[in-house]
DNA sequence: ATGATGTATGTAAAGGTTTACATAAGGCCC
DNA sequence: GGGCCTTATGTAAACCTTTACATACATCAT
């Protein structure tokens, strides 16, 4: 059967000897055929090589069997494996995902908004942590939607992620038990929700220790390795050292061994250091990181789990499901060894 | 013009006062409708907020605007930067992409395979190296393809990569002018064309130095971190030992690098190691790794033209474009120190 | 004035589905 | 045997485009 046009569900429906509706219905509402007409027709099929052209039904449908995901960057090393469960489970509900990255350009999220509103895509799993569309879309005009990775800032959507405030907690609370007690948090945006939860883990977990807030350092950067690093430099500036560096996610953590090992300095004998993700290059680096892992593909297969919910009942629940993150510890973390305080 | 139902064609041709054809030429044909009436459709398109069905596009053009992406994992590190530039290319040519992963697993290839006979794909770009399809499919049925990363065993499909026997040839030279003789090859497996490939560049530089066959030694293995492990602990259960390792990819490059360790060597004082690809994660290893970049954003965006190229002339080429490999010197080779040759 | 040529627009069919509605047949009850 | 319900199937419309073909009008050469 290796015509060159494929199969129509008419070819079908002219050898099974039924009507195309029978032929549909088969395929669809299989219990509203009879059982001998379901077999001339799988026959049939068979024979033809059919398999439904899905444009021409999700035309009829007014809905398609894609969902949109738009992340900043695809390269985002936390970004594929969640991909790999995003995918996993969209495929076995037969959907499949359509890529989109915005590297933070609102103009780049104009154009995928295109796609949703010619229909290609059902529904939309968003990394950004905000709207990519800028002011143009209401809400309302959205498909359903799920955040991923980072709470979405604007638009009330539902969100799967890691529990942000309770990874933070087990890091600092480690710290606490190494003994540290002027602990360093390197946030990176303070827009980020990330980097608020983060923060509270940091500031619940030194409160129960009964450390005031005096004693804490905060600084602000942009998650990046180099942010990390400019965070060093900052701190030798002052007057007062911290003995262990709480980083909001390992890039920053990275540029922190960075900068430290640049000034001479060993870790985890001179300085302790934890990150959060658990990127694959944690590792690696040496020392090895010592950080909160995100369970990346539970993240993507839930999330996917909850959108396609959404796609069949079309209720608006605006949950937060929040996953367990666990402390994977590594070399990076060891007793303070000295006061740095005073130098 | 919140509506909940989008605009059509149809919506806009009323408002307009035209038929819905003049509207289709306005948008797609402008140079062949009057400038009077092209201004009145494009208002019309503004006051509605008109964009086209791109299902009903595509069923009418029996062509869809989505290239399938199939790739054995997207979790590899030198997945996500391809498809960067697959991305942004094909986005630049109003083409979507969507993904799929098989983990060389061919029920899940036949999976996608359906995406592309129910028209959802108008092309096709592998990642795997393989016709992921079984023996299901001719290639007759076969949308335009691009292979990419590594070339597609069979099937004829033109290819865009880096050049692998060029790259190996950089790798195996550079160890040879830090006085290198003894250099063993450590692959993957012969199935895979780049392993050929990567090879022929280590058996060329050799033939070049006039090293003799019998001072080559090559190992196989399947290209990960534990089979580069693995591959040590074979070398030493030999009465030679190479003076450098050159390895088909950067994971076994750091699986020898960690058996190495094992052993208490140490990189690059006792044995010289190099990689190829350069994944990101070369860089935080210690010591970094000398390794072959591969230009990955260019050949994606290279790939992604190629096939839309294929998709408007509709000329089966079968081209092989080669990128140029670059080395990357870091530090994992040094000269030999010593000859392990007699222990 | 006539016919030819060219330009701008409209009409309607086609692309492959799904499904509301219509029809037909079979079984059952009185 | 007639009416009624159930089950299985068919008919045809609708989803929204694009485009071949038809039409209408203007321009121009003769």
């Amino acid at each position: 059967m290796s015509n060159s046009t494929p199969a129509t569900i008419e070819d079908v429906a002219r050898i099974a000897e039924v009507s195309i509706a029978t032929v549909s219905r088969a395929i669809h509402m299989p219990e509203k055929v009879a059982n001998s007409t379901r077999l001339k027709v799988n026959q049939a099929i068979a024979i033809t090589g059919y398999t439904t052209n899905a444009m021409a039904r999700s035309l009829r449908l007014g809905r398609s069997n894609m969902i949109l995901v738009v992340a900043p960057d695809i390269g985002d090393p936390n970004f594929s494996n969640i991909l790999v469960g995003l995918e996993n489970e969209a495929r076995a509900h037969g959907y499949g995902i359509l890529i989109g990255h915005t590297q933070n350009d609102a103009q780049r999220g104009l154009e995928y908004l295109k796609f949703l509103n010619s229909n290609q895509a059902a529904g939309l799993i968003l990394f950004t942590g905000i709207l990519p569309f800028g002011h143009q879309t209401m809400t309302a005009r959205l498909p359903p939607s799920v955040g991923v990775f980072e709470p979405v800032f604007n638009g009330g959507i539902p969100y799967v992620g890691v529990d942000d405030t309770e990874g933070a907690r087990k890091a600092v609370d480690l710290l606490l038990a190494e003994g540290h007690r002027k602990i360093a948090f390197i946030g990176d945006s303070r827009t980020r929700l990330a980097y608020t939860r983060r923060r509270m883990g940091y500031d619940a977990g030194l409160d129960a220790a009964g450390i005031s807030p005096d004693n804490r350092i905060v600084l602000e950067g942009d998650g990046t390795i180099e942010s990390g690093r400019h965070a060093v430099e900052q701190l030798f500036m002052r007057d007062t050292l911290p003995t262990a560096f709480m980083c909001v996610n390992d890039q920053t953590a990275i540029g922190v061994m960075v900068g430290l090992g640049a000034r001479g300095y060993d870790i985890p004998r001179d300085f302790s250091v934890t990150g959060f993700d658990d990127v694959p290059q944690a590792v690696f680096i040496s020392p090895p990181l010592t950080t909160i892992r995100q369970p990346r593909t539970a993240i993507g297969k839930q999330a996917m789990a909850l959108l396609l919910e959404l796609l069949s009942d079309g209720r608006p629940t605006e949950t937060e499901i929040l996953l367990r993150p666990d402390l994977v510890v590594r070399n990076s973390v060891s007793a303070p060894s000295r006061n740095w305080s005073k130098r």
